[in-house]
Formats: structure tokens, C-alpha cells, sequence
DNA sequence: CTGTTAGCGCATTCAA
DNA sequence: TTGAATGCGCTAACAG
């Protein structure tokens, strides 16, 4: 049997309330009674047992962070990198990080069950459907998705890509192409939005020629390249929705042998660890993974404790990498 | 207020044991009164409380997952994909995952304070001492690692890396390179072992120049490369101890101008993502990621219920995917 | 087969 | 400033 709150009581020579006040610094006591406590609880090993604590306190010092099965594997998914954010940032609080996947479109057994006290949730795949009822169980943040009224962090995507295609038109592209996987993701379709906002700005169309979609498949860069290729005249450049795209889609350029930049520059988004390791390396819009995670973790320890309770929406800020594939000499 | 057993207890018309064994399906009863009880529970939307329940039965419910923190990013780790396979096990028996890295030396937190029913511990980096009394408080089990006496799951390192080298050897090489990110790591360790089997086994001999270590920083494969490239003569295939080293080394060799797998071959391990999308496509070693978290779990769901206290090393197979970079056709 | 009773370990009233 | 009493919701041992 472990060590329990009794023991310590028992061992400072005070009743197990008087123990529990001092091990939770409430109330008023007297300094060496509550230093004797402590000493018989660290002497003894103490360590308060979470299902007492938290049934008495309604309080699980856990936060699940669901991810849609979608954007799996984890070593391959942009939001690794938040995941561990969140457990770190949690971590150098005492929470704990239940880590979910979801499968379907049921609400997370962690939140149900009640195993956590808040929910971070990744990605576009889970509409309001399911998280405007979870959001009046408990505290909630959005990471990468936004839901009017939601607690909720991500990317500039739309200056992100407004940069990326003026960088591409200050090279002096005319004939911009935009891929992405899917335009039913909001995310990209933010990018999208972007990419036609900078051709505006610039006085140029908007050429539906020039936009591809590749699907959710894996390689889906193959089937948006196809639609590019068809076209009488090659676009200039491309700007891809993500690096994986932007990466598929070098090496099917390569492939045909049109080289990159010379022929087509390419320009990719999210600056994630491949970008520089490619050829040639990529240029690439950043996005501050690691903090969306960060922040996205303690907005949810500011929500779990009570505070503030006006749902906010945090937009962080890109920035463009420059590297080589759109044409730059640099690294 | 949430509904408790009571509640549909009352709405049963009942007494709350009897709504506890009808819920949890212990012990015999009249088929009505479960079915009564079981109708009352869902049409109240009762959610049994999960601090209640660990506290009366001194259970979780949930599974540590504990990485170190020299394998993140989880994104370009080796265990993102069996972090998945665990969570996916244990999902499918009502089981939660609580992700936490280790980031010292230290007992993992959530185990300390027994939020979990028991640990999985992936990688290498966490030594005897800080195992052998974790296991003696809850059911443990190593995930590509082995220490005597603990449960552990990992895959056939030495097999595979002798089948990675006879390969090569039938290919007609004799000076066959052996590279890695660190020999004190025990999983690499088994590799090396496993070529200098090979090599022996074909009358060949070990010679210290062939084999490099690269260190743990990012890139590692450069110092590793250098040490090969100042060889009088160059060896004319590697074998690297993981993909990354390999696909680093091509980069190397490629930068030089050496063709790839015409002058050197290379050979890789572990069949992450990226083996067949790397130009040559990497022939390399495939490890069993999701069936060693799968494996690992089910073990685990075995020892928290009590099953079999006899600790058990499985080792599962890896088999050889040839490709190009090996100097063969394939694709 | 079912109900009553007791207790899991803790935080929190309320008295003293 | 401290202690005694109470209850969080559930399961298990024991009666009936």
C-alpha cells in the first residue's frame, strides 16, 4: 500500500486536514508546522493518489490532444512538433498529456469520460458539429482550425502565401501555379485565398488552369502535376500548399527533366525539416509550430483555471525562407 | 451536476451494486434487471466516473507512453509510428495514452503519481537504474531495447543487418562500410554486430577503418562521411545503421560527384518513409514499427490484468526491401 | 439474484 | 491555527 496522507498526518504529529492544507499551501498555519509536514512527506516519499484527489477536487491534471486520424502518421504530420509543445509547456505545469486519435467522428473518450480537464484538438477535421457540444463540457482550444466562438491559435496563412507568390512575382513570374492536396481543408484554402489576393494586388487573373488539387491520397502531388503538364504552356512557377506538395512536386519536374528553378521555381509551406535537405533546398513559408502548441497549451491551463473565459483567437505570424527552388542563390 | 450510478439506480429501481455488477457485467443476474439497468444508463447518458472507479479498484485505465528526449521530433523519430500502434492497441480496450517525454534521468512523472496502470518505454536511453525499480511498481515493457528481466519487444537487428550485408556481399562487394549515429546505442550496436557476422561468415575481415560514427547532433552523417572519404581507397558499398545516416551518406557521395549505386552502394535500415521516394530508392532493412507498439501493448494490456508474471523478450523479424541504391533494377 | 454496508484517499466544510 | 466530520462516486464483501 503506498504512502498516503494519513501516514505523513500521522508522522508530523497533526491530523490528516491540517496535512493536506499544508502539502496544498492553503489557508494560514504556523511555519514550523507546516515545514514538519513537509519534511514527513518528502521522508516518507508521499505522493498524493490523482483518483482521491481528483475525485474530491473535480480536477484530472490532464489535457488530451486529439489529433484526426487523417493526419497520421505522427512522424510524418505537421503537428508532431505541436504535440510536443503542448506536453512540453503542460509538463513544466504538472498536467499531463492524454494523447488521442480520432477515428471517427464520436467525441474523444478521454473528454467523456472525463479523464482530462481541457482538450487540445488538431487539424480541420472535426467540425463544429462535434466540438461546439464538447466545448460546453470543457475548456477547449483549436490548433490550425478556427470555429467562431472556439478558443483557438494558427498560422497567417494568408500573408504567408500573400509573401510567397509577391516574392515569386518580384522574380518576375507571370504564370503562377497553386497545388495543394485539398481546398476542402480550410487551412489551404486560406493559402489559396492568399495566392489570389497577392495576383490581385499585382493586377493579375486569377486562372483556374493554374490551381490543382491532388486529393487526400499519399503521393497525391502525381494527379495535381498531371493537370499542370496538360497545359499548353508550363507555368512559370508554383506555389505549393505544403512542403510534401512542393516536394512531389520538384520530383516530378525532375523526373521529366525540366529543371528547378531554371524552368519552373517552386515554392513550398510550412518550412518543415525537409526543406533544406532537398534539391535544391526549398524555399519555404515558416510556421511556428513549436509555438502554436505552446500557446495553444497555455491558453488551455488559463481556461482549465478559470480565467478569461471570452473565447480568443491567436493568429501567429509566417515568414518566408528563401532558399534556392524559386530561384534565389541562397542557402 | 453529471449522473451517477445512483441515478440510474433510482431510475432502474435498483440499489447502486446491483447497477455497478449489471454495468461492469460481473457476476450472474436476471437478464431484465441487466437490461432494465442497462437502458436506464443510456438514456441518462450516464458516464461512470473515472476517479470513483480508479479509487475503488486502484485502476487507470491508462498506459504511459515515455520517449526520451534524443528521439524527438516525434516527426522524424523512429517510434512516432509505434506510438500510434500503441495508442490504436490500447484504444480498442478502452485503454487512454499518456504521452510524456523524459527529459532527465528521472522516474516519469505520470507513473510517480500512478496515473497510469502501466509504461512503455521506447528507445535506449533509459538505463537499468531507472527501469529495475520502476518495475517493481507497475507492469513495464521496453520497446526496442532489452534489459534482463524486463519485458521487451525489438526487433531482429542482427538478422537483418547480416541480411543487409550479404546482399551486398552477392552483389560481389568486399569493402563494405558500416556507418552510424553512435555505436552506444545498443539497437545500432546490433547492427554493426550483425555485419561483422556477415563478413566473417564470408572468410572477409573486420576492419576498423570501414566503420564511422557520425555522433548524436543533426547531420551526423557528415563527420561519418568524412572519415570514409580520407580512406586511400574508397569502400565500394555502406551500410548504414538507420535510413537517415543512408540517405545522408547519398547526399554526400552525390555532392561529389560519386554516382550512386554505381560507384557506392548503399544500403539502409529501418524502411522509414522516405526509403522509396529518395532518388536512387534506398534499399533498406524493414523494422516492424506498428506491430512492435502492437505487440508491445497487447503485452501490456497482459500484465496489467495479471497475466503471466514470467517477463518475455519478443524479437520480431525484418526482412531485406531491395531497391536501387544496392546497385539492383528493383523499384 | 439482489440490497446493505463500508471504505478507497483526499479536500473541505464547520467547530473548537 | 488546528481537528473532527463529511462526502466526492464507485466497487466489493457480506448478508439476505
Amino acid at each position: 500500500m503506498a504512502v498516503t496522507i494519513r501516514d505523513v498526518a500521522k508522522r508530523a504529529g497533526v491530523s490528516p486536514s491540517t496535512a493536506s492544507r499544508a502539502l496544498n499551501g492553503k489557508g494560514r498555519m504556523r511555519p514550523e508546522t507546516r515545514a514538519r509536514i513537509l519534511r514527513a512527506a518528502r521522508e516518507l516519499g508521499y505522493r498524493p493518489n490523482v483518483h482521491a484527489r481528483g475525485l474530491a477536487t473535480r480536477v484530472t491534471g490532464c489535457i488530451g490532444v486529439v489529433i484526426a486520424a487523417r493526419h497520421l502518421p505522427v512522424e510524418r504530420s505537421f503537428y508532431g512538433l505541436v504535440l510536443e509543445a503542448i506536453e512540453s509547456t503542460l509538463d513544466q505545469e504538472g498536467y499531463h498529456v492524454v494523447f488521442s486519435v480520432l477515428r471517427d467522428q464520436s467525441p474523444p473518450k478521454c473528454a467523456q469520460e472525463g479523464r482530462v480537464d481541457g482538450l487540445a484538438i488538431l487539424g480541420t477535421d472535426i467540425g463544429p458539429e462535434l466540438v461546439l457540444p464538447l466545448r460546453k463540457q470543457l475548456p477547449l482550444v483549436l490548433v490550425d482550425h478556427a470555429i467562431p466562438g472556439v478558443d483557438s491559435v494558427l498560422p497567417d496563412s494568408e500573408s504567408g502565401a500573400r509573401a510567397a507568390v509577391e516574392h515569386l512575382l518580384s522574380h518576375g513570374h507571370k504564370e503562377i501555379a497553386f497545388i495543394a492536396e485539398t481546398l476542402a481543408d480550410p487551412s489551404f484554402a486560406r493559402r489559396l485565398a492568399g495566392y489570389r489576393e497577392a495576383l490581385a494586388d499585382h493586377g493579375l487573373p486569377y486562372r483556374e488552369e493554374l490551381v490543382a488539387e491532388g486529393g487526400r491520397r499519399p503521393q497525391s502531388w502525381r494527379p495535381a502535376m498531371e493537370k499542370l503538364l496538360r497545359l499548353r504552356k508550363l507555368p512559370t512557377a508554383i506555389f505549393a500548399a505544403n512542403d510534401s506538395m512542393a516536394i512531389g512536386a520538384m520530383r516530378v519536374l525532375q523526373e521529366r527533366g525540366i529543371p528547378v528553378p531554371e524552368e519552373v521555381a517552386v515554392v513550398g509551406f510550412d518550412d518543415g525539416d525537409l526543406a533544406p535537405y532537398v534539391t535544391p533546398p526549398l524555399t519555404s513559408v515558416f510556421v511556428p509550430r513549436w509555438e502554436m502548441g505552446e500557446v495553444a497549451a497555455r491558453r488551455l491551463l488559463e481556461l482549465v483555471r478559470g480565467e478569461e473565459p471570452r473565447a480568443r483567437q491567436v493568429m501567429l505570424a509566417t515568414e518566408l525562407v528563401v532558399r534556392r527552388s524559386c530561384g534565389c542563390g541562397g542557402g
